[in-house]
DNA sequence: GACTTTTAAATGTCTGACAATTTGAGCGCA
DNA sequence: TGCGCTCAAATTGTCAGACATTTAAAAGTC
């Protein structure tokens, strides 16, 4: 691992890349413990606050954690679901919002990757995931329940229906695409009538998943994208409108 | 963006924590400057290391980048759908090989995924996607390609056949699912009678999707999940006899 | 033997300095 | 005027050394 070139790149960037090969390709297994920032610096060569920028980049990452004391120090992390789940949260909020994403795109790459699941969901769901979805369209089904609410509310409902596929790869993946969809969502005004429309449609989703029908469930997420996509439309010529 | 309490984390975190809420929320916007290292640390009373350590962390993250020399500094950056497949495959792959995530799962949210894809693949592919769909069948097939070469020409197919759906958000989403299981993949070794099998039903896909039938391409692909799920097995099964 | 104190190792932070790099302004010269 | 050269200023990149803080093991005490 000591292999650190005089190529053009910040020192920092190539000793963290070093170390994330390493990690990646196997040589540090999970827990194993990365010398110390001292040791480091002799290995490579280079002075502790340039070993710590590097380590830095790392934690970011979360391949690293780090422990104060004796007996403490860098060691590799174990990746959890719930830490990717962030990353992957964060990375596409940001790739979103600013590469002008049309609310279109956004929007069909969600219910695809959703519909993906479906199916399985239909299959395997457990009663715990059945009871969430409910719990879910009751509440969305209250009147008096602010915008942000709502939006929060059907994300846990598309959250539990993805879940219920039982493959925790595949709620990471889709965790991305559920979470980072919110803010766009979050532009659309919801009338009575369009909540109605979308809780109605969530109960047929539920419905389909508690009879084990894949298909009917997948039905009713492609009207629920058709009527999603209509209501982005109608808040984009809106907007549109007002700005002439 | 002063905020910075008491709290117990380390004080480079925080202060990542604080600039990166001030670009998510929008606060900062796309290629704008952030402070100097020297003006941050004043900011926010702490050395410039502890700044520059912050810096580091949000660089790791493609959130910033930055240039030397005067009218140099720190940028707020706009995240690439190249940097953030990136990401997404690093994370995917180290949460695949640190979890003991099984073949099977893996390969299930796999297809899964693409599955998503495919119906609206076989309706936007262009000339060029079937076109380089087609080329990598064509190198499929040739004899004595190494295992490692047959394993990346099925990403570049897959991955042909993502991108022929026409939404870069969905491109995004699936690079991950797709490059990570290759580790897995390449676990395999493909006999000739299995690759004949694998070139067939890449065949078939591409037929669907040059048709423009997304029903054949579907169970095509299916078919393909099946056959891999199948080949997944015997591998494990191998191994499990090896061992005893 | 159980509890307390010490100690060593490690990360976290600070100070100050110098090196490298990039841009723009000033200057000289034709 | 217009072109090219040099130089200064600003900023990040790197280094060295020091001190603070935290943690767990080792040593000491009752």
């Amino acid at each position: 691992m000591k292999i650190d070139s005089t190529k053009k790149a910040d020192l920092s960037a190539q000793i963290a890349q070093a170390i994330r090969d390493a990690i990646i390709d196997g040589r540090m297994i999970v827990d194993e413990r990365l010398p110390s920032e001292a040791e480091l610096a002799e290995q490579f060569a280079v002075s502790r606050p340039t070993v710590r920028e590097a380590l830095k980049r790392l934690a970011a990452q979360s391949l690293i954690r780090t422990a104060r004391g004796a007996f403490g120090g860098a060691f590799v992390n174990r990746l959890s679901y719930e830490e990717a789940y962030g990353q992957q949260i964060t990375t596409s909020t940001l790739l979103l919002s600013m590469n002008a994403v049309s609310f279109e795109t956004a929007c069909e790459a969600r219910y695809a990757l959703e519909r993906a699941c479906t199916a399985l969901a239909a299959q395997r769901r457990t009663a715990d995931h059945l009871a969430t979805m409910r719990a879910e369209i009751h509440r969305q089904a209250q009147p008096g329940l602010s915008d942000e609410s709502f939006c929060a509310s059907d994300v846990a409902f598309h959250r539990a229906l993805v879940d219920a596929a039982g493959n925790p790869v595949l709620s990471y993946q889709l965790a991305g695409a559920v979470e980072a969809m919110q803010p766009l969502m979050n532009m659309i005004t919801f009338t009575a009538r369009s909540r109605e429309e979308i809780v109605g449609l969530h109960g047929r989703i539920a419905d389909g998943v508690e009879a084990h029908d894949g298909a009917t469930a997948e039905s009713a997420l492609h009207e629920l994208e058709i009527y999603t996509q209509h209501l982005g439309r109608d808040v984009m010529a809106a907007r549109a409108r007002r700005a002439t």
